[in-house]
DNA sequence: CTGCTCATGTAAAGGTCGTTCACATGAGCT
DNA sequence: AGCTCATGTGAACGACCTTTACATGAGCAG
């Protein structure tokens, strides 16, 4: 009966050694399994090998460790988007859509972070170490819409840049919690969410003036471009985003 | 100490009489208090004036209970919807806008159905009759986006509806639940919700083709509106969809 | 090496929930 | 008046969260 427990000390001894970061790991899992709401304390201290009562040596509460999570989830977060984004290039447009790529992406690859970060309730401005990491991740794509923003083609007039990013953030967020994930994705869709996302984002740039079947650096005041190895593979279809109309 | 069950009792009786519409509104009330995931059907039961096993005799289980108010609650959002697109008067663009406003309207008024609809982690799937209502709600989305594609000017391809109302229902979600509701409202923006998601929409628009700083009724197929009472009210600032621009 | 200290883990217990079951009540029909 | 069945009750079970008093042993001082 209890031979699994005994073993499972006669392993590691007494103490665990790295029960922490065994929580966090174990806490993980369970949200990507069953949601943040399903996950519990206890649980994951079973998957630890340890009491009920562990946990609490290392976390205050159970939503210490949610909040936990959700800031790791935010760091590595900014950390895939500031990848994407590489300092916008090869060109500012290309990184741009890479970074709404990213942002599906990450969405998709780590439920688990996603659901902590947005998902769980965790009331983000509660933690100002949480709150901090989420604005460090919201600053790439705030800094990708400047300079794109930086960019608008003479004659237009130039958007400010936060709305920029808070339109991208919103659409990005809205898609990947409508349509990218767990049983929303059974949705019927016409397009794969990552194409639903891109056709959105590139109608939007040209409603803001962007050229967005070409590059756009050629024209702006931004130095050329490196030439890219596919000449137009991530370039817009003809007839406009969304592929051909009938 | 128990006088008050007593009372209770006394003032209906044995049996309560409209149990199931009670525990209705008490799990609406406590949704909209603690969000979905703070809310516990033995406070329902407690609020109702009830033991905590009578809920039984209503419903399954707490799921069954979250998933009715999710059906309520898309069946009132198609109500709202459905009247603030008034079938498109006084015209399609006006009306549409009208539909966006709507949805954060309710998102924030409601955010009980909103959580229990969204934010809940109900599968809308499982449920047919949930699924129905939720297909029926999106589908006012979806009819304003076909009367909208409709309008194309000559000379634009013509965007399939269907992705225009995914597009549009991901910007109003991905508003609602990243800016317009609960601690996320407290995130420091540089315009409401509600401006930042018409302004999103209108650009999303002018990308599409469809001129928005003035109606397009005039240009398009579309027979020609009833004459607004205030007579640019709702039109676009001019410099743009955010205003004047530095 | 000895012995102390304190971080880390355990067991036990109290409170809340969700859920089930046998039983009680009484509204409405015959 | 009596029956029946929908509706509500109380008790009980197991799971969870959290606290408290106690146990262990790693690391350090002497």
């Amino acid at each position: 009966m209890s031979w699994r427990k005994e073993q499972r000390r006669a392993e590691r001894g007494y103490h665990h050694g790295n029960l922490k970061e065994a929580l966090l790991q174990a806490a993980l899992g369970l949200i990507a399994e069953k949601g943040a709401a399903g996950f519990t304390f206890a649980d994951a201290a079973r998957m630890a090998g340890v009491s009920a009562a562990a946990p609490y040596r290392h976390f205050r509460d159970r939503d210490e460790l949610l909040s936990s999570i959700a800031q790791r989830g935010f760091e590595q977060f900014e950390a895939r988007l500031s990848a994407a984004w590489d300092d916008g290039r090869p060109d500012t447009v290309t990184a741009f859509e890479r970074v709404g790529k990213a942002y599906l992406t990450f969405a998709r690859e780590e439920p688990a972070f996603y659901n902590a970060m947005f998902e769980s309730g965790v009331p983000v401005d509660a933690n100002p170490a949480l709150q901090a990491a989420s604005e460090r991740a919201f600053n790439i794509i705030r800094a990708a819409a400047e300079r794109l923003a930086a960019l608008t083609p003479p004659g237009t007039p130039r958007p400010p840049a936060m709305m920029m990013a808070l339109h991208i953030w919103s659409m990005a967020h809205g898609v990947a919690s409508l349509f990218s994930r767990g049983d929303a994705a059974r949705r019927k869709l016409p397009m794969s969410p990552d194409e639903l996302l891109e056709a959105e984002v590139l109608i939007y740039l040209r409603g803001l003036g962007f050229p967005t079947d070409r590059r756009p650096a050629a024209r702006g005041a931004e130095p050329p471009p490196v030439p890219p190895e596919a000449p137009s593979g991530s370039g817009v279809p003809p007839g406009g985003p969304w592929g051909k109309p009938k």
